[in-house]
DNA sequence: CCGAAACCGTACAATTCCGGTCCGGTTCCT
DNA sequence: AGGAACCGGACCGGAATTGTACGGTTTCGG
């Protein structure tokens, strides 16, 4: 099923939300944004939120700024920035199997085991596809579905008022693609 | 890291080892391989094996023959079946996020669901490179890996009479992958 | 100069999911 | 009639991910 972890799908969130937050100059203060702030205009719970971003400044995705009045800011463009990059910040090099590059400790018994990098060219073709998708095109079609309910729901200012939308985005993701066809 | 099953994994080592042994008669008789037969030659406990093969019947990828002197054929050849088909048979429908389609039950609130359909490209692309790699890359991709060591070391035959290469491949796997990047 | 705000790094507990196994039943050839 | 093999389900254990918490450090503002 292919399933990338929820942190990987969250920084993808919280990325484009960045970046209209800085770009609007309404959640943040000139440039940057904060963790909490991004916390309560995307949903996602706050040390959630903070491990995402801690994650995507070590890959140098985004850039943080210590202290008060800190924040976080986009590193490049969305447009500059493939969907691979983020998966790789979050989840590690992208590989199916595991039983890629040298793999020292498993499978020692090259002899036996017959997929030593059988799934190298599907790992490759993959890390193409994904290299070639970039994070605006996502914030496009977030725009779209956005479009029939309301004008200006996703809140680009810095928090609407009662807001206790919630963790939702957490409850159940993972069962419905099993469901469907096992 | 786009972690794809284990099954799905030796639901190719399987399927590529029941090519094998019904084309050359060798491990079956006169074109249908058992699963204990498979299991054994592929280092794969038997009851796993039988679930994969269970599992790859039921999606129509290979062919069953109930009672005794019954077993597996392939359904098509090896060119024919696009790894795209192996995974789905497995892991079910190919998608990243299970925020797909419908998802009638999770993300109810669609408005504070900021990823609704944002993975959908990412997921069509994903798959379509899937539909483009067959299984008889993969098994090419194996007999050149196996040339160093031995000519014919896959055991064609029904049995390495000795033959103690057992379970090696399920001791350690997914471990490698996450002390590589995390 | 001092306090507050925000990031930083690590460690930890809970939950969910996957991997692997087993059972009784049915079908079919010998 | 008997045995061999598939069939379908459920079950349990282990592991990975998820989500949270705490103490420390840096920097700005008053």
């Amino acid at each position: 099923m292919l399933r990338l972890s929820k942190l990987t799908d969250y920084a993808v969130v919280v990325m484009v939300q960045l970046s209209r937050q800085t770009r609007t100059a309404a959640g943040g203060e000139g440039g940057v944004s904060t963790a909490p702030c991004l916390a309560q205009a995307t949903g996602i719970p706050e040390p959630t939120v903070a491990k995402v971003l801690k994650a995507l400044a070590a890959s140098g995705l985004v850039s943080s700024q210590r202290g008060a009045r800190g924040g976080y800011r986009l590193a490049r463009a969305l447009s500059a920035v493939a969907i691979a990059e983020v998966i790789t910040a979050i989840d590690g090099p992208i590989s199916m199997t595991a039983c890629v590059d040298g793999a020292t400790g498993g499978c020692e018994a090259q002899t036996c085991c017959p997929i030593r990098g059988r799934w190298d060219p599907v790992n490759d073709a993959i890390r193409a596809t994904l290299s070639s998708i970039t994070l605006d095109s996502m914030d496009k079609a977030f725009d779209r579905l956005q479009m029939p309910h309301a004008p200006s729901a996703e809140a680009p200012a810095g928090a609407p008022p009662g807001a206790p939308v919630h963790a939702v985005v957490n409850s159940q993701r993972t069962k419905s693609a099993s469901l469907a066809a096992e």
